[in-house]
RNA sequence: GGAGGAAUACCCAAGCGGCCAACGGGGGCAGACUGUAAAUCUGCUGGCUUCGGCCUUCGGUGGUUCGAAUCCACCUUCCUCCA
């Protein structure tokens, strides 16, 4: 009985909707691993944290033992989830599809277990189909049930086309719950219709309709738009151990604690809550638990180690204000009559101009070999190793050398 | 097809003949402070510079003028209303 409260609480966590409670509830009783399908587009990721929230409550399935599949949706791609765009997508070849599912391999079982985790393509089902099977498939829903989902009531409302085809997309999302017999379907807010879909579908069918759980859109770092590429706030898998800690680090407070909701494993529930009381008491350094938070991401994308040299590298450098050990050097080729200090700057690609370097000069930023620099005309000498510093993050070492001609 | 309106720096947005490299806000960068790269406060935010200045920019192309982001003509794109 706990072991199912403890079930239910951790698939609760973070989500912004499950429906329904009480049938995940029954499900769960019956003590069989349940089949959870979440799909995904065969565009080529590069993904972030905001896409790992989804696949972290995937790995929590998986954790308690439930079959998860990773569904490619090869199909439905082609389509494309309805956007107002008039057209449909440009068929992908299979080789195209095949390379973008290995792009998402790289990156998934970084938190997925690659063992027990079913990949699927839904071409694999709608290949076969007739021109018959799709209109059956068809006459099981309204119009006017299509246009319950919004961006369709909007449109139609605004007199904007939407397209017949559009209607499929949420159609075939639907039937693949009925092809895979999901019991739960996971997706974000925005996939909300679609996931009922499912429900709908399975339901004509003759199955229990799977119950619909999602997530919410992971806040980027300004805290307030959703994380994503396009707007650079967001944290990539790939990135460097030291940007992925430095990202999280500079995120605010009270973001913190959302991305502890929704990105961490290691922090329970209800460590959680006691270390928001500790804050709140004053008896917690909300640094401190940031810190926890950034090394644990470190530590998921590449280990434990890289976490802790990741600890370390900011303790020095930011808390510290030491110089990095690992400052390349770079040699740049001058004029025999001592560069001035701007362009040099310039030069080690520090500062995009020597008007911003001479800004950053008269805001006392600028420093050379330790020593804030006080007047522009300051010449470099020749041969010697520099260290530059602009700021308290970004370094370089040089060294002068006369130009070639 | 007809009638209006708008295009300004990374984004939003003022300016409507000289005082405009262009108000203000956002974002970004830096400084101070701190308990972190949080929060807060302050400064900066086109390029080049021998620090005197010089050069390029206000959708595009021409024109008027001593002088244009500001006026005129044409072009391009976008929006609104009518059919």
């Amino acid at each position: 009985m706990t072991d199912l409260q403890d079930a239910l609480d951790l698939i609760s966590r973070g989500a912004e909707e499950l429906i329904k409670f009480e049938e995940l509830e029954s499900r769960l009783r019956l003590g069989r691993p349940l089949r959870i399908k979440a799909g995904f587009d065969p565009t080529a990721p590069d993904l972030h944290l905001g896409h790992t929230v989804l696949l972290n409550k995937m790995r929590q399935f998986q954790d308690l033992g439930h079959q998860v599949i990773f569904l490619i949706g090869d199909f439905t791609g082609m389509i494309g989830d309805p956007t107002g765009k008039n057209a449909t997508r440009k068929p992908m070849t299979v080789e195209d599809v095949q390379r973008n599912a290995e792009t998402y391999s790289e990156q998934v079982f970084k938190v997925l277990d690659k063992e027990k985790t079913e990949l699927r393509f839904n071409m694999e089902w709608f290949s076969t189909m007739s021109a018959l099977d799709i209109t059956r498939l068809a006459g099981q829903l309204t119009v006017a049930r299509m246009l319950e989902r919004d961006d369709f009531a909007k449109r139609f409302a605004a007199h904007q086309p939407i397209s017949i085809h559009e209607f499929l997309y949420p159609l075939a999302q639907g039937y693949d719950s009925v092809a895979l017999r999901s019991d739960v379907e996971l997706g974000g807010t925005d996939q909300k219709f679609n996931l009922l879909m499912g429900r709908a579908l399975q339901e004509h069918f003759g199955q229990k309709p799977q119950i619909v759980l999602t997530m919410p859109l992971l806040e980027g770092l300004d805290g307030v738009n959703k994380m994503s590429k396009s707007l650079g706030n967001y944290i990539g898998i790939n990135e460097p151990p030291k940007q992925i800690f430095g990202k999280t680090m500079s995120i605010s407070d009270d973001l913190m604690w959302r991305y502890f909701e929704l990105l961490s494993f290691r922090m329970s529930v209800t460590e959680l809550r006691s270390a928001r009381e500790g804050v709140l008491r004053g008896e917690i350094n909300p640094r401190d638990l940031k810190v926890r938070l950034a090394a644990e991401l470190v530590a998921r994308f590449h280990g434990e180690s890289a976490a802790q040299s990741a600890i370390d590298y900011w303790n020095e450098t930011v808390r510290g204000g030491a110089v990095p050990q690992d400052i390349a050097l770079k040699e740049l080729h001058v004029h025999l009559v001592g560069e001035g200090i701007a362009a040099v700057l310039k030069a080690a690609g520090l500062v995009p101009s020597t008007s911003e370097a001479v800004r950053k000069i008269n805001e006392r930023a600028v420093r050379v070999d330790g020593v804030v620099v006080e007047d522009r005309s300051l010449a470099l000498a020749h041969g010697v190793e520099h260290l530059l510093q602009v700021g308290k993050r970004s370094f370089c070492r040089v060294r002068l050398l006369p130009h070639q001609d």
